[in-house]
DNA sequence: AGCTAGGCATAACGCGCGCCATTGC
DNA sequence: CTGCACGAACGAAGCAATGGCGCGCGTTATGCCTAGCT
């Protein structure tokens, strides 16, 4: 063992010889030894070039019980019906499937199979004996992982299925049910449960979706709505036993709905080209498929710092990790907040933290603990201070590990940038896109890692080192474009720098034009960077034109980068449009209303607009789902200090049906439905579909003042001036006062209100006695007396919607219509 | 005896603080 | 070899910032009662 003697306080360098591995590292080594053999395949290509490797085998499956959803059936009682139904996927033949899974590989949909059997045991019997028997590599579904996983084995424990949990590759290795918890602050915690599937990865799209989307909603309809733009069909649990007990046809239809759950996953995974980008990770970071779902960003780094060190042939220290005090992050710039009517140029640094480590050689192995200068008498020119205070070695002395580390991410991302350029096929390069993003997240989380208290490897004096290098950077970038574009060198105007978070500095130039902008911003851009040490560099991004600066990480404008003529798009950063803590009405409005500011440059008919949807909702013209607002349970209810609108609402639930109750982790949605005046918030929200199924009153005015008020106001204060603004404001007031008193008064007589289908407007009691209470065109407004039977007939009418949605062959299932 | 002002209690309101969810980079 | 009890270890990217909301606290408004004055 040889002393490392300027630097790497821990680092020990391992002469040559051979090593062996500890019982309890080989303990799991031979746990993951399966996985080990998808790494070789997967990580280690030859350079350049894409591995065939054998077409890949995939499993989709869903169950669907007649029990209650999350609650075992009681084991001495009748079996539950249960269809298991699955989707296999591989081959090379249709070509709809053809592109999706690369690497040499396609899949397509070769065979389907529902299920369905008398006997609960049977039916188990045979599914785990199809699942040996096609052996895929891949198993998905939707929330397999916490459902349907560790229902079917625990239905196959109680119906004594010997043969059942061994769901791997590896013989006699019994799949058991484990809880886990996990914990990160990017995720959360949350509440896992694992069951091992040796040789299968287990690639659950619920949970590639929660790490990789932000979305209101992970219904798998909401899902399947948003990214396929097609709805699924609810079956009912009630209807279940109803629809296997029926005929051959209802059974047939069952199976239908079933395997069309078994679809959607597929079918997203394929769209949203899960399985290549989580491989491309793979590759890059050097990890198992399945720690990319199972863990969190810190192993990711680990191993490619372990890959590194080993060819140094350094072993990596153990540190304990104690929590410590935050350290400074990076700078904000002081907004100069309003509507520029003006261009507004961009600079971005491009990669900051990685291109910091990599110019100053910031690493573990080059650090200098204190006195280490004198102690090696290092020469002021061997070493540099950072803005902190540390000092760390140059790269003429030692070469860091995490400089080589950001090095080769980086340059691969060049490659990969590089042959996304040269590629034609759009498939193959929406799979290089993919490659150099996971990259770039890799380049970025090394930063992280190191700033990581509760981590392996912490070491605060590098993460500070480096926000202090990019908080002097942006000041200083500031200041640069600040002294040089002046009225005073011959420029067109004085260039002001009006905001900049952490790597960006968003330039007013002076220049009318978004062409000169553009011109001039590139020009400063090279100037700038010439400024700094290579790597780093400052980069011309892109134009706004027009840009609303509402606050600190709160901007809008229009976002021109590939032409100087047409916008690429309208970029909102911050405001509510793009956060899921509101109710989509916001949201549609805000957006909706800055589409007409800043595109059609019409501020009076953002105005007006904003104007009629509030109207609308003081009419109870909204449709109930634009008006539901979702919020996570991070915590377990008695974790929280105070009392919030979704904890309550989730707590409610709970004691209502425990079934059907949100979980840790989950996405509340509530709407605030009407009380008495100063009623707390967290009081009024309730479960929307309870709303709907109990004609509930929506509390308009909440959603007028505490919802779309301060927002609106937000973005028109800035366009027409405050005082303008506040009268937009006094109109909708007055609007509202005449308006609210009518439905109080209406709602004086009536506890509950009854609405039209049709048109979602409120019935005046004597108004249904005339012939049209209401001005929408539903033909039979007269079922609204019937109020009991009106769930029934939504059901016949979702029924009848199903058929339709089927004969118009918007599924690709075959049609299934019973006329 | 009736009216009024003052004192006290309570409701109402505004404000600052901290918690929480969420986003930006 | 299996089951059980016990203990150790495992493992979790970062900070800056906004805005909504509950809650406590201080101030102000209101209402009621009573004493004093006419």
């Amino acid at each position: 063992m040889v002393d490392n003697d300027i630097v790497g306080c821990n680092w020990i360098e391992l002469p040559a010889g051979k090593y062996r591995i500890r019982k309890e590292c080989h303990m799991s080594l031979a746990q993951l030894e399966v996985d080990i053999s998808w790494v070789d395949l997967i990580n280690h290509p030859a350079e350049g070039e894409w591995q065939k490797i054998a077409p890949l085998r995939v499993l989709s499956f869903d169950i669907e019980c007649a029990g209650r959803r999350g609650v075992f059936p009681e084991p001495d009682k009748d079996p539950v019906i249960q269809i298991a139904n699955m989707v296999l996927r591989q081959g090379e033949k249709d070509p709809f499937i053809r592109n999706v899974f690369t690497l040499g590989t396609c899949a397509s949909i070769v065979g389907s199979q529902v299920l369905c059997f008398e006997k609960e045991d049977a039916l188990l019997r045979a599914w785990s004996d199809f699942v040996r028997i096609i052996d895929p590599d891949i198993i998905t579904g939707y929330n397999i992982q916490n459902f349907d996983l560790p229902y079917l084995i625990n239905r196959a424990q109680t119906q004594k299925v010997h043969s059942f949990p061994f769901l791997g590759r590896m013989r006699n290795m019994r799949s058991v049910i484990r809880d886990s918890s996990f914990q990160s602050k990017q995720m959360g915690r949350r509440e896992n449960k694992v069951i091992n599937t040796e040789g299968r990865v287990q690639f659950d799209l619920l949970q590639v979706l929660l790490r990789d989307y932000k979305l209101r909603s992970y219904t798998l309809n909401a899902v399947s709505y948003h990214f396929l733009q097609e709805q699924k069909e609810d079956v009912q649990h009630s209807i279940i036993t109803d629809l296997q007990n029926g005929s051959e046809q209802t059974r047939r239809r069952l199976a239908v709905y079933c395997l069309k759950d078994a679809y959607l996953p597929l079918r997203l995974l394929e769209k949203l080209m899960c399985v290549i980008n989580y491989m491309e990770m793979a590759r890059v970071t050097g990890v198992p498929l399945n720690y990319l779902l199972l863990r969190g960003q810190q192993i990711k780094v680990v191993s490619q710092l372990l890959r590194q060190a080993m060819k140094q042939n350094l072993v990596m220290p153990v540190v304990k990790s104690e929590g410590g005090e935050d350290y400074t992050g990076a700078t904000v710039i002081e907004p100069v907040k309003g509507y520029y009517d003006v261009p507004i140029a961009t600079l971005d640094f491009s990669s900051l933290y990685p291109s910091i480590m990599m110019a100053h050689n910031l690493c573990y192995t080059t650090l200098l603990q204190s006195g280490a200068v004198d102690k090696h008498g290092l020469n002021p020119e061997d070493f540099i201070k950072t803005p902190t205070g540390d000092c760390f070695v140059k790269s003429s002395v030692r070469k860091g590990l995490l400089p080589e580390i950001l090095e080769n991410l980086l340059s691969a991302r060049k490659r990969a940038k590089a042959e996304l350029k040269k590629e034609t096929d759009p498939f193959k390069q929406k799979v290089l896109d993919g490659r150099q993003l996971a990259l770039k997240v890799s380049a970025n989380s090394v930063y992280g890692f190191t700033g990581a208290q509760v981590g392996k490897l912490p070491c605060l004096e590098i993460s500070q080192s480096v926000t202090g290098f990019g908080r002097q950077m942006i000041e200083k970038t500031k200041q640069l474009v600040e002294s040089k574009y002046t009225l005073a060198n011959g420029y067109k105007a004085d260039a002001k720098v009006i905001y900049g978070d952490t790597d960006s500095v968003m330039c007013k130039l002076g220049v009318q034009t978004v062409s000169e902008t553009m011109e001039l911003g590139r020009e400063a851009a090279e100037w700038v960077s010439s400024h700094f040490t290579p790597p780093i560099k400052l980069e011309f991004e892109k134009v706004y034109f027009p840009y609303l600066l509402i606050n600190k990480k709160r901007y809008a404008g229009l976002y021109f980068s590939s032409s100087a003529n047409t916008h690429d798009k309208m970029d909102c950063k911050g405001i509510e449009t793009v956060r899921r803590d509101n109710c989509p009405l916001v949201a549609n409005l805000i957006n909706t209303c800055l589409q007409k500011i800043l595109i059609d440059r019409d501020p009076m008919g953002a105005v007006e607009h904003a104007k009629d949807v509030i109207s609308d909702l003081l009419c109870n013209r909204i449709d109930i789902s634009q008006l539901v607002i979702t919020k996570e349970l991070t915590r377990t209810a008695d974790e929280y200090a105070g009392k919030q609108a979704h904890v309550e609402l989730a707590e409610r639930m709970r004691k209502r049906d425990p079934g059907s109750a949100p979980n840790l982790g989950d996405r509340v949605p509530y709407v605030i439905i009407g009380a008495a005046k100063g009623v707390a918030a967290y009081m009024k929200s309730e479960d929307p579909i309870y709303v709907l199924e109990n004609n509930i009153p929506i509390d308009t005015r909440y959603y007028l003042e505490q919802q779309l008020a301060k927002p609106l106001l937000r973005i028109f204060e800035p366009i027409l001036g405050e005082t303008k603004a506040e009268s937009v404001q006094g109109e909708h007031t007055r609007c509202k006062t005449v308006l609210t008193s009518k439905v109080g008064g209406l709602m004086a007589f009536a506890k509950k209100r009854s609405t039209c289908i049709g048109c979602k407007a409120t019935l005046n009691h004597d108004a249904i006695a005339e012939e049209r209470p209401c001005f929408c065109l539903s033909p039979s407004p007269y079922s609204l007396l019937q109020v009991s039977h009106l769930g029934s007939l939504e059901e016949k009418f979702s029924r009848l919607w199903t058929q339709c949605q089927r004969c118009q062959g918007s599924l690709h299932e075959d049609v299934l219509c019973t006329r």
